[in-house]
DNA sequence: AAAAATTGAGTGCCTACTCACTCAATAAAT
DNA sequence: ATTTATTGAGTGAGTAGGCACTCAATTTTT
């Protein structure tokens, strides 16, 4: 044998890229990447053939870390209000303790690093919470509120929310309850029903 | 006297970069921007001091295309639900039939070229907005409710409805009713009280 | 010793920006 | 009316610097 790769390295360059992507975009340099990540230019080559392969994995790498925190604990299960908060609690929990890996996500999806295979990864990846959202709606939304249109709804308050949160951070609950009531009050239409109440509380 | 500077040129070179910049994003090059224009290299130069001047003024002007779009009629002033409607209706028109110059829009703000000045602008050309949006939380939302963080939310959801319409033109309308809805509702806490119905009819 | 990771100077390309120049448009002089 | 002088818009080859990426030499590992 010979020279083993080293996770390490190539966890520092990703980490190097999450935080200056964060910070000033997709269209920092490579040479800017070794440099914080304490490599030289090649070495980022070795492990990623090109930048837009770097760029690729590590949305890939983000996604995954975003969609397992949805996964620290089982969803409430009462396929309705309490499963879509249990998300939300996640999703903003994961924003406000890693701004930065938020910051890269929101404009590596923008950029031209965006590839099919990474828009399949991620439905691949949130599948649980479209099933959740989907049977929500079904229960409690009134018509003409599609589950796609939720997400994307569910997803602009989120960074919304997460955006309050990093200018007060000491704020947090108030924001993210208000995220989640406007968003479901919005989506139920005021409708809050007794059925659902006593849901809540058993 | 010498040869007159063209507004022309001038309206070529923004608009090229207007539609570029929806396009590609903001790291278009000025020689492209020039080919488009169907100008020399050295002309957006003459027009325009560095490319960062450029994209500023580009913004400035787009910004100021938007606000005019919401004085096209006066609003209703009923210091609620038809003020913002009012405001709604315009801002999704505006992104519907121009979706270059909102995309452009939405790409400059967050980029290196938003300077201080370019953010003291547009607070200045939505002051009206805001003016009414407070007014209509004072009449109508629920505790914890501020104006900026309306704004934002406001702003976030016509960006999704603004998606959406792209995606599916002929439900423009269903977008539209369906996120002013959604964000009325959630602003006021689904108390949908007989003062507000009676003023409406009004 | 052999294999492969690591390195940074080197490569060619693309970038924003410059500048010596051309020429269109006017004003002044005939 | 015609010529001539003046001005500055318009041009595009040129410049310096930064970019992603390469590769020969070196170091580290087995």
């Amino acid at each position: 044998m010979a020279r083993p790769i080293s996770e390490e390295k190539r966890k520092a360059i990703l980490a190097a890229a999450e935080k200056l992507v964060a910070e000033t975009g997709t269209g920092v340099s490579t040479a800017r990447i070794a440099k914080a990540a304490g490599v030289a230019e090649g070495t980022v080559f070795v492990y990623f053939e090109t930048k837009a392969a770097l760029m690729a994995a590590l949305l890939s790498e983000l996604e995954q870390e975003l969609a397992a925190a949805f996964k620290v604990d089982a969803m409430p299960g009462d396929g309705g209000r309490e499963d879509i908060r249990h998300a939300w609690e996640r999703m903003i929990a994961f924003g406000a303790t890693h701004s930065a890996k938020w910051r890269a996500i929101k404009r590596l999806k923008v950029s031209e690093f965006l590839t099919d295979a990474g828009r399949q990864q991620m439905d691949a990846l949130f599948g649980d919470v479209h099933t959740a959202l989907a049977k929500a709606l079904r229960n409690h939304a009134h018509k003409g509120v599609t589950v796609d249109y939720a997400a994307l709804v569910l997803n602009a308050l989120a960074e919304v929310t997460f955006e309050c949160i990093a200018a007060e951070p000491s704020r947090d609950r108030h924001y993210t309850e208000l995220g989640f009531e406007l968003f479901w009050s919005g989506i139920t239409e005021g409708k809050t029903d007794q059925a659902e109440v006593s849901m809540r509380s058993a």
